[in-house]
DNA sequence: CGTAAATATTCGCTTTTCCGAATATACGAA
DNA sequence: TTCGTATATTCGGAAAAGCGAATATTTACG
């Protein structure tokens, strides 16, 4: 029983949060959280082109961090893993904390 | 009382999340966990150029992830919040079980 | 002062990422 | 098949991020 160096992994990981590193696609996977929707319809709520949601869309899905169902003409997206947003909140609330604790420093 | 905008916090996250977009990078926030380092020992560690590591570890501070402490001509990093290695053992483990749908949807 | 050690920054350069507009593709209905 | 809607992809260019080597800076010490 053999695993995958950890340069692997690392990559892989590093590959996903790239992902992340958008704030349109971090907009879009909030949107997604509980309620799965199509394209145009998230392009809409974002004020953002449609070419370029889905081209978003097409990463977050490369990564694993959506999933599709066609429905006649339309796609739906939704989130693969609802612990998706779990992670985002906590990422959050330590950033909060940070700057937080960084205006305490000046103060 | 008013909060800052969504796009703003989406930014910040967003900036946050692309410093964790880089192997190297989380090689390190691993390698820094519960146990402060030099960057001489990080680079050793990590068999890359000081130049390099002193760079990702400046992005790292820059992003309120990783903190600093001067001790002579030699200058120790620590993570800032060790929440973050649970957080991207967390990332880990929803990565995980995503290749094993993936592995499965195949066979 | 001068030297050595540790860390940071700059310099070229390459690669990646992002964008909107325009175009292409896929599907359903008639 | 032809049309309309929904989504995806391509195009061309701009901005950001990556790297190693070389150089600069900071600190400690004699």
């Amino acid at each position: 029983m053999d695993f995958p160096p950890v340069e692997e992994i690392n990559l892989l990981h590093a590959h996903v949060c790239r992902a992340l590193g958008d704030p349109t696609r971090l907009h879009i996977l909030y949107a997604l959280h509980g309620e799965p929707k199509r394209v145009t319809a998230l392009a809409e709520e974002l004020d953002s082109p449609q070419s370029s949601v889905s081209r978003h869309l097409a990463i977050l899905r490369q990564r694993s961090l959506v999933q599709t169902e066609r429905n006649g003409t339309e796609i739906i997206y939704r989130l693969a893993d609802e612990r998706i947003v779990q992670v985002l909140d906590m990422m959050r609330m330590i950033l909060r904390d940070a700057l937080e604790r960084q205006s305490n420093a000046l103060a």
